[in-house]
RNA sequence: GGUCUCGUGGUGUAGCGGCCUAACAUGCGGCCCUGUCAAGGCCGAGAUCGCGGGUUCGAAUCCCGUCGGGACCGCCA
């Protein structure tokens, strides 16, 4: 037996037993006489003392023992002596005086330090040397959390008549949406499979097979570049379930994330219950995005009507090129310097926006880029509108609707983030509902397809199909929370000659929706139920309760920006032999 | 595909035309030290400044290219 306890878990109460602890070496003082290791497991540190009457062997095999080193004590727990006790440490108020020291294990120099989070390494090195990087404190309390959470919604939906099935990694490409992760086949030769980019379709096959609820801890695949808050590999809780309607979905998921919340992260604070729910286009108007964080206001105020008759040119354009203009005012930030305003307004180009117009009200008056171009009505008007007092900063955007609101959306969240106006123990969870169907591509100047496309559309909405299919909305939905999409989800298709539909309006032949869909099709043929789900992120969700700033923080083994595992150096060539027998040839 | 930004001892940073024979912290090695907990004190080793080219009397420092990292935009049905 290695252990009789584990390091983290000692407490007073343990005083005057002799226990057996094995753990790496946090940290050493030696003081010449006696001397201090801080032991280290899963569970935490404790302080071992190594006194000086132990026999000369031991205490010279101890002078050796460095950081890392994996050791075995046996020794008595004891009260620490008056005075002694360490109340930053959970273990703080005992101590294991050693009997024996055990090296189970000596150590190279680390690359780095595991005992601090102060001046942590470039990332590259953390990922290139990650079985280290986990031992630290931090991280291996996010692999906790993480556990906790999967642990938590698996028993919430076992609880609520879910059950949980596998379905292949290996399946078919489906091209329609983000790249595919291509597996060559070698019994087939030029075949191949694909890595789901989410089980979509095998859960709605479940739910034809009768399964009514199902869930799954779901590995996805997606070969796009990669951001913060996405990995080419990901996980999501992904369920679905038949005979339900939007709202019945919804209630389950938020039932499961309000009761999981104190369970898992009690310093977090739910911001309301129920979640507020909106429609896609009142958030985009009112937050300039479809992924709103609701912790802070600076919300988009229109003032079109106001500056309808501007003598600035900037806005008389945008009118006239049948645009809007709206603002945000930032609080406290009138005297912004010019520096941070040219970067900001960079900041603004970078969405769309041609420039940025804004006004800082002083005890002075008005000042700023287009402060001479706004008469005194025109000001009144704005400051009566929006609220606005000394000492804020009012930014506009005056162009196309999208462009205007999106700009606006980014630099508030700048403003977030510079003012730290988001507290960041709050949980903003809402939804969004009434997304439209299609999305008009100015590019290609054709209507397409917003979702996936099993989604199901607003049944009042068929008859708009050909007549006016901006209007068309569709029965998806979006949780986000704190400015992230934390879950996606429908209800979907189940009947043959609305998904046949579907599958045309999205441009394909009917030999390719044979080709790729024919089982979906057929399936439907043989009394599909009405069904929809959702699929809430696990990674994002660990990342905003873990308090991290990104998914790689929480992810055992994350890749880099670049889509690359530099541990074990992944991608990576392949023999010769490999690709001849997968018929793969490179010109 | 694009924009911005960063590559300096093991690690994290400073230095941004000559005071650089490259500084600081930490880690590492040695010595001292019986109660520390980021232990402390003294001594020491360790970097041709990502790579290539250019400008210059002179380059870690300026320019070009290249490789690698990060943030963001596009992309993510």
């Amino acid at each position: 037996m290695y252990r009789t306890h584990l390091c983290g878990e000692l407490r007073a109460s343990h005083a005057g037993q002799t226990v057996t602890l094995a753990g790496w070496v946090n940290r050493r003082r030696d003081h010449g006489g006696v001397a201090f290791f801080d032991l280290r497991d899963r569970a935490g540190i404790v302080q071992v003392t190594i006194n000086p009457d132990l026999p000369t062997e031991m205490l010279d095999l101890v002078a050796d023992v460095r950081n890392e080193w994996v050791l075995q004590i046996e020794g008595v727990a004891q009260k620490r002596p008056e005075g002694m006790e360490n109340p930053k440490m959970e273990t703080g108020e005992v101590e294991v005086i050693a009997r024996n020291v055990i090296v189970l294990n000596p150590s190279r120099t680390p690359p780095f330090m595991v005992n601090t989070d102060n001046d942590l390494p470039d990332e590259n090195m953390r990922l290139k040397y990650r079985y280290i990087d986990l031992r630290r404190e931090r991280l291996t309390r996010n692999m906790v959390l993480r556990h906790k959470i999967v642990k938590y919604m698996r028993d919430y939906l076992d609880e609520k008549g879910f059950i949980e099935i596998e379905t292949p990694i290996m399946f078919k490409a489906t091209p329609e949406g983000a790249r595919d992760y291509l597996v060559p086949s070698r019994i087939y030769p030029g075949q191949f499979y694909a890595l789901p980019q989410s089980p979509q379709q095998l859960k709605q096959l479940l739910m034809v097979a009768g399964m009514d609820r199902y869930f799954q801890i779901a590995r996805c695949f997606r070969d796009e570049d990669l951001r913060g808050d996405r990995q080419p590999e990901f996980t999501q809780l992904d369920l679905e379930m038949s005979f339900v309607q939007r709202d019945d979905v919804l209630d389950l998921v938020e039932g499961l994330f309000t009761a999981m919340l104190p369970e898992v992260a009690p310093h977090k604070k739910l911001f309301s219950s129920p979640w507020p729910k909106f429609s896609y286009k009142e958030v985009l108007e009112r937050f300039g995005t479809d992924k709103p964080d609701l912790r802070f206001g600076m919300e988009l105020i229109d003032v079109t009507d106001i500056l309808a008759k501007s003598e600035f040119k900037v806005f008389q354009s945008a009118l006239e090129a049948g645009g809007v203009i709206k603002c945000i005012v930032a609080p406290k930030s009138a005297e912004m310097s010019r520096k941070e305003l040219d970067a900001l307004t960079e900041v603004a180009k970078s969405f769309g926006a041609k420039g940025m117009p804004y006004l800082a009200v002083t005890a002075e008056g008005v000042k700023g880029s287009a402060a001479k171009f706004f008469k005194e009505e025109e000001l009144a008007a704005l400051k009566e509108k929006t609220g606005t007092g000394v000492g804020d900063l009012i930014v506009f955007a005056s162009d196309a609707r999208a462009i205007a609101n999106k700009t606006l959306g980014g630099l508030r969240l700048w403003f977030r983030d510079k003012l730290d106006l988001a507290d960041k123990n709050m949980m903003a969870f809402a939804w969004v509902v009434d997304f439209p169907f299609f999305a008009f591509n100015e590019e290609t100047q054709t209507w397409e397809s917003e979702h996936h496309p099993f989604t199901m559309p607003k049944m009042e909405d068929l008859p708009k199909f050909d007549t006016d299919p901006g209007a068309v909305l569709s029965d998806a939905y979006d949780m986000v929370c704190n400015g992230y999409e934390t879950a996606s989800g429908s209800i979907r298709i189940h009947r043959r000659d609305i998904q046949m539909k579907m599958f045309q309006l999205l441009g394909l032949s009917d030999e390719d929706i044979q080709k790729k869909f024919g089982h979906m099709l057929e399936a439907f043929e043989y009394g599909a139920p009405p069904h929809g789900g959702m699929a809430p992120g696990i990674d994002r969700l660990v990342m905003l309760l873990a308090d991290e700033p990104n998914i790689r923080e929480v992810i055992a083994f994350p890749k880099n920006q670049n889509g690359r595992d530099v541990m074990a150096d992944a991608p990576s060539e392949v023999e010769p032999k490999q690709l001849k027998e997968l018929h793969i040839k490179f010109s």
